[in-house]
DNA sequence: TTGATAATGACAACTTAATTGTCATTATCA
DNA sequence: TGATAATGACAATTAAGTTGTCATTATCAA
């Protein structure tokens, strides 16, 4: 019964936890002098995917304009690089560096021994339950929204 | 087994979900010409709670002069009024008008019938079972990065 | 009771992470 | 080839906050 107090309640633990999330990783990638848009730039290239700013923001769905300053800043600080795209003369590709890759390798054994003190106590049956809910709830949010 | 896949997963979709309800919410509230500040607010007051602006701040966890802000705005369209408050004079209590609360109500039923819809064909226990797995991780979050 | 300290509302400036608009340049394709 | 679309650069704007400051008003210890 009352499945309508444990579907409000997960909303709401949906919200709390991103925050908690959000402010978790803002502490460990801004030590690091990166911000999460930065994260994400680097997780679509990582390990050594090259794409160009249009493809990236197409993925991240967000503008081309805001990827564009984000690469800039990674470019400048040498954690990517342009390397030369065969279909298109202004737009190159973007690649990591070797310093760009291994410290994005280091954000993610951050992450996993995050993840895995996090998790440790919980029974692997039930972080299965809860994926598959969480990715049927979002399927129908997202198709009730429908974008 | 791969408990570390459905973690990260587990993760990658409570961010997702929270862009996606975030996005619903912001449909129906900027229907009712309210932000989430808004609706945050409006929740502490309901339905007949009175609160000052620095209590309502410390609660929500933010500023008290946006709370201010957001306040004033709903004092401006008469969802809220200020009462007298017997232990402070020059700060008053706010509690929601009839407008406010039946606004609030509305806002209540359209979420209640929203959940309905998206938790509909989840059996309760996969439900109540997401819920004490998110509140674990949510307690482990919170107490990892202690704040 | 008073006098130092804290709380409050108002206002302004700033911040962050984004968006939208525009331009010149360069590709693409019918 | 010529119209249309894509790209990078730059600027202005936005949303939802924060921080700083001021004058006013409470509160509390001596």
């Amino acid at each position: 019964m009352n499945i309508g107090q444990d579907a409000y309640k997960v909303t709401w633990l949906v919200r709390r936890l991103f925050r908690a999330m959000a402010e978790s990783a803002d502490s460990y990638l801004g030590n690091n002098g990166l911000t999460a848009a930065d994260r994400a730039v680097m997780e679509f290239l990582y390990p050594d995917t090259r794409l160009t700013v249009p493809d990236i923001a197409r993925r991240y769905q967000v503008s081309r304009q805001h990827v564009q300053v984000t690469v800039n800043r990674l470019l400048d600080t040498e954690l990517l690089i342009n390397v030369e795209n065969p279909r298109h003369k202004r737009s190159s590709l973007l690649r990591l560096t070797q310093q760009g890759r291994e410290l994005f390798a280091s954000i993610r054994r951050h992450e996993g021994a995050l993840l895995d003190d996090i998790f440790a106590g919980l029974k692997p049956e039930e972080v299965a339950v809860t994926r598959r809910t969480l990715e049927t709830l979002l399927g129908h949010f997202l198709e009730t929204h429908h974008d």
